[in-house]
RNA sequence: CGGGGCGUAGCUCAGCUUGGUAGAGCGCUUGGUUCGGGACCAAGAGGCCGGAGGUUCGAAUCCUCUCGCCCCGACCA
């Protein structure tokens, strides 16, 4: 079980560094058995339990209710909306055989499920009364991807993939900017993972949508990954699938569609983000572990004092709400002191018999450079302090480096010097709004047009590779 | 799918050029001494060398095919 090895550094060879924190941390692993597929490890499902908690919590209060559906997709499904068999079908896996026979109709199994979303909605939604319907599932989906990398980009993975229907188009427009938010906000408060919200160009939205919506996490690197999306389905599968309602006056019309979705994929950006060379780093909030007590029996007698004032001291903070761990295993604090901080507990707590005599506890976060002490009776309005102090300066630290990290760019040798090799910044730049521009960036360059953020310096501008006029500055960086 | 690297003990790898009884370090087990930043000593366990064919008296080693992993592209949450 014990796996004493060391973590390649960061500034040494960043993609080694990556996989070491996972598997040091016990995260995951490749499944090799199944290519490109992963292994999600207690520690690492742990955590997705505590996304998918934060989440959940969020689309019930929006109204929202889970449900679920069918792994397979009868083939045709897909071919119903044009754009979407075209987007999705280099990318397929498909079921020809079952009961040791062939089907008559090959099934693929999910990448997405909006063609049978399609199919039953169009049998669950007849009134305008039926409206606005609000689902959401938890899934796992495969897309057969040419090239995988744990928890950034698996051929299986989970996630939640939100689907909706409105009345009307605004209405619909408006569930798209909400669950957006929605995300930005489960990204920055749980995780600590600022993030740049804007829509999709043409060229780089959802298969099927009229408009795309996105999250951008910005990561230390200067690399740019998209943790959500949100899209506006327009009435494009509505009328593929048939779904439609009656209104007040008697009319038959197309619903409007939504749908949105984020993946364990955000447990790979909130690694790279705030992960070091020691190992893992979580944000209190997520941690499945908050709290390690990790005992030192010393010589002499004093063990038995020490196991309970340990036992005494989880019990107490358990009681507060934290999560806490006392490590009695036989093995040396020191040993301890370094896999805990593999997997990234915020707060490690000591206590031996020098602490039980002076009535202190001797504690060391994840990123503090040295050990402190806290006197014995303050140590769960400390610890709470703590954890809040720590979430927030992860949150902190993540925006700086964000801030840092981006730069405004008009002349194209410049840009083109930034993503030099393996240069890469978030680069906010004058674009015309045209494919031809947007391809002639990434063919030169490698950075993709991320997104038109909300958020933007609208000041009109010439086109940093056409010259063209542009209407404001929209981000480009290269993508995980 | 193209280019590069690699599959040998749980992990990291040596051995392969030049074929001849399977190796190291770490981890694991047991006993003892230890315990405030990866302990020490001693004795052990653990492998059809990714898989399938072939060449050979004999293959981890040579040849062919295949599967998987890592890195760089194209595709993408």
């Amino acid at each position: 079980m014990a796996e004493p090895q060391r973590i390649t550094p960061r500034e040494q060879d960043a993609s080694r560094w990556y996989h070491d924190v996972i598997r040091q941390a016990g995260l995951a692993e490749a499944a090799e058995v199944v290519r490109g597929c992963m292994v999600i490890k207690p520690h690492g499902f742990a955590i997705w339990e505590k996304i998918q908690a934060a989440m959940d919590a969020r689309f019930k209060a929006t109204g929202h209710q889970n449900f679920y559906l069918p792994l397979l997709i009868p083939q045709s499904f897909m071919a119903r909306e044009a754009e979407h068999v075209e987007g999705f079908a280099p990318e397929l896996a498909v079921v020809t055989h079952a009961g040791g026979k062939l089907l008559e109709e090959p099934y693929v199994i999910r990448p997405t499920s909006e063609t049978l979303v399609g199919h039953f909605f169009s049998r669950w939604i007849e009134s305008h009364r039926d409206l606005p319907l609000l689902l959401n599932q938890w899934a796992n989906v495969m897309r057969w991807e040419l090239r995988t990398r744990l928890f950034l980009r698996t051929s299986e993975f989970l996630w939640q993939e939100g689907h909706t229907a409105h009345a009307t188009h605004a209405e619909a427009q408006e569930e798209v900017r909400r669950m957006l938010e929605v995300y930005a906000e489960i990204c920055e408060e749980h995780l600590a993972l600022p993030v740049v919200r804007g829509t999709k160009s043409a060229t780089e939205k959802f298969a099927g949508a009229v408009q795309s919506l996105c999250i951008e996490a910005l990561l230390p690197d200067g690399k740019a990954l998209q943790v959500g999306t949100s899209h506006d389905l327009g009435q494009n599968f509505g009328k593929a699938f048939d779904v439609t309602f009656q209104n007040a006056k008697g009319e038959q019309e197309v619903v409007w569609q939504t749908s949105w979705g984020t993946s364990t994929r955000l447990i790979g950006g909130m690694i790279m983000a705030h992960s070091d060379d020691s190992g893992l780093v979580l944000p209190p909030r997520l941690a499945p572990v908050q709290v390690v007590i990790v005992p030192i029996f010393g010589r002499g007698d004093g063990a038995d004092a020490v196991r309970e004032a340990g036992s005494a001291l989880q019990k107490e903070l358990q009681a507060a709400g934290i999560a806490t761990t006392f490590d009695v295993r036989d093995y040396k604090p020191g040993y301890k002191f370094f896999e805990w901080e593999q997997k990234g507990v915020p707060l490690r707590i000591e206590l031996g018999p020098r602490d039980l005599q002076a009535q202190q506890l001797m504690v060391k976060g994840r990123l503090a450079s040295a050990k402190q002490t806290w006197p014995r009776t303050e140590a769960v309005a400390q610890v709470q302090a703590f954890l809040t102090q720590m979430q927030a300066d992860l949150l902190a630290a993540a925006h700086a480096r964000q801030a840092a990290m981006t730069v405004e760019v008009d002349d194209f040798e410049a840009f083109k010097a930034i993503f030099a090799g393996e240069g890469s910044r978030f680069v906010m730049a004058h674009w015309d709004g045209t494919a031809q521009s947007e391809a002639a960036i990434k063919e030169t360059t490698r950075a993709t047009l991320r997104c038109i953020p909300f958020a933007r310096d609208e000041t009109p501008g010439r086109c940093i590779v056409s010259g063209r006029p542009s209407a404001g500055r929209v981000l480009f960086a290269k993508a995980y």
